[in-house]
Formats: structure tokens, C-alpha cells, sequence
DNA sequence: ACCTGAACACCGTTCAAGT
DNA sequence: ACCTGAACACCGTTCAAGT
């Protein structure tokens, strides 16, 4: 930190000539906004109107819109993060573990569908332009790998190359969260519920290295 | 078909005092911008200009841009559907028509990004208004489900609920689509290629009936 | 029956101007 | 430094009017 002159950073209150910090309250809004009404239902104009702000006010702390939208993304993959590393422990490790994680991970998804959708449209585009996303993305990716690495390391489960594993798993819960989120599940009377408890037990038969399941 | 007036259909040359079907030439003329440019680049005075018709002209054919989107992810269904049951029947059936099976619905998916993305998403509410989406998928579906039911029919596949069962397939398949499409596996050197292979093994190592892979 | 062109109510974004 | 309001170039959709 430069020292800097005798300016100390202003806390206004809320309510007042605009806001304290409205990059913060710009996120919290459109992620409001996108769980009510969806992505398509983010305006620049809307998000202003509940803020009393203009509607080009956020381009003082957003290049565009995409980087707000990108923000909001960001503090998915950490909700999602959290969320996965604390199944993880409240179930003590192990397979019983690992399906509370996916468990946990398609629950987020069907809990904040607008918000899944956002964390993983556009990914690439906005990854390129905001590091921190990719970066938010591969620590909830992280949890995930860590838990499989000790699962082999205890040599209940197989050990194939870990990112490939990972990233299978992945792929399952993914899967069985857009299908859920799109509505093909629809015909599920349990919506789904019981694909999800099949999946989590399918995926450890699929990995692991015992001979029965 | 009931006998009309003298009036024959008539047929048009193309170029001519607009289409023969312009319904038709709408629904290809969409799906060629949405491969090219995506979903979003999808406009209703783009595809006019490109047929030399009014921007207004569709709505002689379409209820509104959702519904012609909707044709355009019913093709989609269609195409999948053939694609799956041409390599269920290459593979002579069995296991290894499943990993096909897999292999080319993966295919599908990297092959036209934005035509899959069109598929799944707003399912549900153009469902609502498009039985035929509805019909078209779940008929893509019951392809794989019949190929697990010969599986189980032929004790290879583990007797589980045959809809769940195939509802697991489908999430590992459309999960492994969805990363991919959205540039999740960009880490992998292959472009996935390795990841879809590890995915259509571990699959078969969760519903089989065998006790070793 | 089928298509057009003007009009309407929306967008995101830019920019000169205010404080 | 931060925010505003008018303006611009786009949208999808409606509708009276043409043929």
C-alpha cells in the first residue's frame, strides 16, 4: 500500500448520494435478478433502476455487460467450491464422501439454475477476459480432483490418470444437473431425486476397485 | 387429402417471386446461421435478407422466432437419433454398439456446438408450445433405451430400472457434450478425445453385470 | 393467401456534459 | 472521480396496407 494523501477511503452510508461500494452492489443485484428472472431477464436499465443508479453507472466498474455477467459466474464457482468441500468433510472422506459431493453439486444447480447456466455459458469468451473466473472455476474443479487423489491414495479407487477420472465424474453430475435444470427430466416423478441417488452409487462402481458393488 | 380446386401446389423455382417453401428454406437458413455464428447471431432480418425476404415474412410460418428456433431443435433431435441408431447398428449391438453409441452422440454435440446448445435449451417452454420437440427427443431418447433393454435382455446390463438406467447414459454423455462444447476440457491436449473414450468404458463398467473390466 | 414497410417498445453502448 | 441524459444502432413484434 502507497501511503496515500490525507483522503481516507470514503464509506458512505447506504441510501445516500449513491453508493459505498457499487461494484458490489452492481453483482448482488444482477445475481438477484438472474435467479428470479433468468440471464435473459439481466438489463443494464434494470439493474440501475433498483440501484437508483443510471444505467451506464456500471461501466465505471464493468467494461460491459459480459463482465458483470462474468462477476456474477465467479462467485458461483465459489459458492459451489464451499459448498462441495463441506459435504466432502461433514461426510468424513471416503466414497461416502465423495457421493454427498455429488450429491451437494446437483443441488446447487437445481437450487440456482439462472446462476449454473451463467457459470458455464459463455465460459470461454469470458474466461479470456476475466482470469479470475477460469481461475474460480479450476479451485472448485480442485476439490473435486483432491478428493479422487485420496481416494486412490487409500486404493479405493482405481488408479487411472486423475484429471481424466475427475473430469468423468464431472461429467456426470453435470450432466444429470442440465438435464434436471432443462427439464428433461420432467418425467420423473421424483424429479429426479432418484437418478441423482443411481448416479452417485453408478459413478463409484465406475471407479472403484472393488470387485462387487 | 381432400380433392381442391383446380389449383395445382405449385412449385416455384427458386430466386423466382420468393420460395416454394418458405417455411422450409427458413428452418435450413436458420440452422445454417445458428452453426455458423450461434444461437445469438440468430436475428429475423438476418435470415429475410438472406432468403430476399421481409424480416416480417416468417410470421406467416412461425408463431415467433422461439417456435422457428424450436424446428431448428426438433431437426436436431431427428438427426441425433439416426446418428445414435446408425452406430448402435454398426457395432452389431452389444456393448460396443453402446460405446458407439456414446462415441457419436459426444460427436454430435462437438461437431455442431450451437445446434446442441439450441436443443436443450428454453426445452421446456418451447416444448409446451412444439409437441413435436417433445416427441422428436423423447423418440432420440428411446434409442438408447432400447439398446439398454437388450442389454439387460441379454443379462449383460445389470436389471436396473430401465429409464433410470438410461437417464444415467444419457447425463454421462450429455455432460462430457456440455464441457466440451463450453471449453471446460480446454486443458485437455486431445480436445476431450481421451476423456470421452475413458467415459464410454467407465459406463459400461457401471451397469454391467460383470464383475471385472 | 401471402408478403411488405412503417411504427413501437425494447435492448447495450457511446459520449459530451455535469458535479 | 464518478455519474447522468441524450443519442445511436440494433433487436422482436404488430398491424394496416398492398398484391
Amino acid at each position: 500500500m502507497v501511503s496515500s494523501t490525507a483522503e481516507k477511503p470514503k464509506k458512505k452510508r447506504a441510501g445516500q448520494y449513491h453508493h459505498g461500494d457499487l461494484r458490489r452492489a452492481l453483482i448482488d443485484q444482477a445475481l438477484q435478478t438472474i435467479d428470479r428472472e433468468g440471464a435473459e431477464g439481466l438489463t443494464l436499465r434494470g439493474v440501475g433502476d433498483a440501484l437508483g443508479v443510471s444505467r451506464t453507472a456500471l461501466y465505471r466498474h464493468f467494461s460491459d455487460k459480459q463482465a458483470l455477467i462474468a462477476a456474477v459466474a465467479r462467485e458461483g464457482f465459489r459458492t459451489l467450491r464451499i459448498a462441495l468441500l463441506d459435504a466432502w468433510e461433514r461426510q468424513a472422506h471416503g466414497f461416502p464422501g465423495l457421493e454427498a459431493m455429488g450429491e451437494a453439486y446437483v443441488q446447487f444447480a437445481i437450487a440456482h439454475p439462472s446462476h449454473y447456466r451463467v457459470m458455464f455459458g459463455r465460459f470461454v469468451e469470458s474466461g479470456l477476459r476475466d482470469p479470475e473466473l477460469i481461475q474460480e472455476a479450476g479451485a472448485a474443479f480442485q476439490a473435486l480432483l483432491d478428493a479422487l487423489l485420496e481416494l486412490q491414495r487409500e486404493g479405493l479407487a482405481r488408479p487411472d490418470d486423475p484429471p481424466t477420472q475427475a473430469r468423468f465424474v464431472w461429467s456426470v453430475v453435470h450432466g444429470v444437473a442440465m438435464l434436471a435444470i432443462d427439464g428433461q427430466l420432467r418425467e420423473c416423478h421424483d424429479n429426479g431425486a432418484g437418478l441423482i441417488e443411481y448416479a452417485v452409487r453408478r459413478i463409484q462402481a465406475a471407479i472403484t476397485t472393488a470387485v462387487r458393488m
